[in-house]
DNA sequence: TTATTACGATACGAACCGTATCGTTTGTTT
DNA sequence: AAACAAACGATACGGTTCGTATCGTAATAA
C-alpha cells in the first residue's frame, strides 16, 4: 500500500530480495530525525547515515524525501482512526474532529504540515498524501454525513464534500498558517458550529 | 512597510543611497521567474542573473527567498482589497469571500501557497506573511462580523476568530491540499453555508 | 552453478548556498 | 574641491547536498 512496500503480489522476481531490515531502519531513522529537524533540512545522506544504510538503497526505493516521510509517518506514527458510534451524526463528527485535531496539534501535526508544504513543489507528493491520509478519512466522513442526510438530521441538498471542508478546513488553516492556536476552545466550538451549519436545526433551539 | 523598503524616515545615512532600479528589477524578475518555476527551485543566483544584478545586492536587502517573494507579491501582484458595502453583514462577507477566492484560484494562489509552504520551515516567514496579507483582511472581517453581532444578525456569543476561520479555512484547505477544486459551486455555496452557521436564522427559513 | 538483483561504501560532477573581496559609482559631509 | 561612506556589479571561495555511477559482496531463483 505504501509507495515502497514492494508488495510481493503475484510474481517474485529473481535476484536478492529486498532487505526489510534496511527498510525498517530507514523509516525509523527518518522519524527519529524529524523530531530534531524540519523536512526541509533533512538530507537523504543524513537519513542514510542515521540508518546505517547506503544512500543508493534509499534512492532505489523512494523517489523523493517526502515519500519516505509519508511512508514513515503512516507506518510508525499515525494509528488508523475510525469514526466511533454516536447517537447522532453530528456527535460522531464532533468526536472524530476532536481526535483529528489532537493528532494535528503536536509533533505529528508539524510533520503533516511539512509534507503538505513539500507537496506545493511536487503534485505527486500531494496526491500520495491524499491517497494515504485523506481519502479514507473523507470517505468515512462521507458515510456519516450521508446517514445524517438520510435521517433528516442534515440538510437534504447538502454538498458533502463542502461539508467536510467546512469541518476540517479551519483546522488545517490554523495548522498551516498559524494565526491562531489549535486550542481547547477551538476544538470544542468548531465542530459544533460546523455541524450546526449543515443541520436543519435552528441555532436558537439547539 | 515591506521588509526591504528601507523607509527613509528620520535620518538619511551618508554614502550612496540604495538603488531603486535594482530593487525593482529584482522584484520583477522574481515574479517573472515564479511563473515558470516553484519557489523551491528558484535560486537566488537565478534571480540575480535574471535581474542583471549582483548576488550580494540581494543578500544585502533580503534575509531569504521568501522575503523577496512576499515583497514582490505585494508590490507587483496583489491589489489591496477591502470589503464592499452590503445590505447585510452576511452579504458583505459572501462578496469578500468570492473575491479572495478569485485571487487564490490562479497563479497568485500558487504563489501564496508556496509562501506558506516555505513558512513551514521558517516561522519568521509565516509571521511576515501574516503581517503582510492576513492581518488587515482579518481585521476588516472582524469589523463586519462585529457589526453583524451588534445588529443581531449573528450569534451574540460568537467567537469571531473562529467565525473567520470557518469562512476562509475551507478555501485555504482546498488551495493547499488540492483534494477539491476552488470552483464556482464552491465559491457560491461555502460563504452561504458559513454565514448561515454563525447567523441566528434557521436554515429552513433562510 | 549461473543469473539476477539488493546491499554498503565510495567517488563523482553539478548546483546553490551564503560570505568575502575586488574596483567602481553615487551620494553626503566638510 | 576633497574626503568619506555606502551600494553597486562582478567574481571567487569553501561548504553542502544533490542524484548517479561503480565498486565488490551477499542473497535468492532457475
Amino acid at each position: 500500500m505504501t509507495l515502497a512496500n514492494a508488495p510481493v503480489a503475484d510474481k517474485r522476481p529473481s535476484g536478492r530480495p529486498r532487505c526489510q531490515v534496511a527498510r525498517k531502519a530507514i523509516l525509523e531513522a527518518t522519524v527519529r530525525l524529524l523530531e530534531r529537524m524540519t523536512l526541509h533540512n533533512l538530507a537523504i545522506e543524513c537519513i542514510a547515515r542515521e540508518a546505517g544504510v547506503g544512500k543508493a538503497t534509499i534512492y532505489r526505493w523512494w523517489p523523493n524525501k517526502a515519500a519516505i516521510v509519508i511512508d514513515a509517518f503512516f507506518e510508525e506514527v499515525v494509528p488508523r482512526t475510525t469514526f466511533e458510534k454516536a447517537p447522532t451524526a453530528a456527535e460522531a463528527i464532533q468526536r472524530q474532529a476532536m481526535r483529528i485535531m489532537k493528532v494535528l496539534n503536536g509533533r505529528q501535526g508539524r510533520i503533516v504540515a511539512q509534507i503538505i508544504a513539500e507537496g506545493q513543489n511536487d503534485p505527486a507528493v500531494l496526491e500520495y498524501f491524499r491517497s494515504m491520509f485523506l481519502r479514507q478519512r473523507r470517505a468515512a466522513a462521507t458515510e456519516v454525513i450521508q446517514a445524517g442526510i438520510d435521517s433528516g438530521e442534515f440538510l437534504a441538498d447538502l454538498d458533502i464534500e463542502l461539508a467536510i471542508d467546512l469541518i476540517y478546513g479551519p483546522m488545517w488553516y490554523r495548522l498551516l498558517v498559524g494565526h491562531q492556536p489549535l486550542d481547547r476552545a477551538f476544538a470544542e466550538t468548531l465542530p459544533k458550529l460546523a455541524t450546526a451549519a449543515i443541520s436543519r436545526l435552528n441555532h436558537a433551539t439547539d
